[in-house]
DNA sequence: GCTAAAGCTATAACGCGTTATAATCCAAAT
DNA sequence: ATTTGGATTATAACGCGTTATAGCTTTAGC
């Protein structure tokens, strides 16, 4: 005999694990609120009492699987400079591990009409990033005059836009990976010490020769043809 | 007695013009495709043949209005380093004239499921900070050793997150100018030689200032009690 | 065990972007 | 001047996210 809330949170899982089901097995097309209340076994009408919108569920789902990311990231250790780096690897990891689930996810939770992206990425990132700027600091290799907040919103913001156009399918998880190393190399580098800079320089010249190699099949500018 | 082409276009700018018109009467909110029809004096049918879809004819009157903005930027006269920060507080002033108005197109151009945002900021901009990135490399400012295509990318990328957070209502105006220049500052400071680095150095700490004094009002975690 | 109410169900409906289908119009080729 | 054919029209329809309404099931309080 459950009670009233178990009983709801026994639904709201119920169109949890079917809305991660449905996902994974046909990704975003095909997912839609009616297919979900439907493999959930519920009614149109509940998913939008216990989450309110589509994007709710989108988020609830993201979050679910951030839970894995926080883990392997707790996991890592390396270098106060490093890490940076990793932890974005490691992000492309679990990506690439069910990119057509995470895409789907992505663009449902932001892409349509998604107003709340700050939410996806906002909190839990942001916090991390913040934790290693400061770490960084502390070990003297970024300026001690440099804002936590100011830096680790601009990391948090290239690495989202770039995990972005993944999701929207205009670059490859590989020229994502190269992308946000490049862009978290330039904006450390802007922020550290000499010794600092020093450690990061080295990183560049690699990086841009990847980039390069993957605009020498797409070319950058990208649609010379548009002109409507 | 206009020719077959003619009338097409003169169908094309009606559309266009009432796309306009309707957006800086109510902005995004009340701008259907049906409604726009109507404006237009055209049936519902017609702006899908003349431009495909509701994303095309928001990018076409956001080309419009861009071409505005090329303008300004042409006239501009600046260091190779402040021409970085002086384009962006110029596309800032711009967009502060009618806000409202660009906020409805980049949200409709962009938002609406819009899977072609690099369309939007994709060519024009990036090929103009390219050039300025090769200039100012030239100038002795910049590593020999940067390659303008990926630079002139990170730096595109930041530009269109912080307007976009601008364009969903997350941030004003103000805070977008100080958060797109420190963002330039510091990638162009990581990309920068001993001299360049020099001049960049000091614009940091004010936008520093800046920015934290934005985030006293509004923390910038800013929503820990999503949780659901 | 009974009553009251909370919450789910089924269902219809709204407006949206978009597509399809016929009817119609009108410049263009003969 | 007549025919032809491509484009525009009006209109219906589809599926979408979302909301509202009314009825029913089931739990909580007595």
């Amino acid at each position: 005999m459950p009670t009233r809330e178990q009983a709801k949170q026994a639904r709201r899982d119920a169109i949890i694990t079917a809305a991660v089901r449905l996902m994974r097995a046909r990704g975003d097309a095909g997912f839609s609120m009616r297919a979900l209340a439907e493999a959930a076994g519920v009614s149109i009408a509940t998913p939008y009492n216990l989450f309110g919108s589509k994007q709710a569920i989108m988020l609830a789902v993201l979050d679910a699987g951030m839970a894995r990311y926080e883990d392997h990231l707790d996991r890592l250790e390396a270098d106060a400079l490093d890490i940076f780096f990793e932890a974005v690897s490691l992000a492309v990891e679990l990506y690439g591990e069910a990119p057509k689930f995470h895409k789907a996810v992505l663009f449902a939770a932001y892409g349509d009409g998604g107003r709340d992206h700050r939410a996806v990425f906002g909190d839990p990132r942001f916090l991390f990033w913040k934790g290693r700027v400061d770490q960084a600091r502390d070990a003297g290799l970024l300026e001690s005059e440099i804002e936590a907040n100011a830096l680790a919103l601009a990391l948090s913001q290239q690495f989202f836009i770039c995990i972005l156009e993944w999701a929207y399918g205009q670059i490859g998880l590989d020229e994502l990976e190269s992308r946000v190393h490049y862009s978290f190399a330039l904006l450390l580098k802007g922020a550290a010490t000499a010794a600092g800079a020093e450690r990061i320089a080295p990183r560049i010249r690699p990086l841009q020769q990847q980039l390069t190699r993957f605009w020498a099949d797409a070319p950058l500018p990208l649609t010379a043809d548009k002109s409507a």
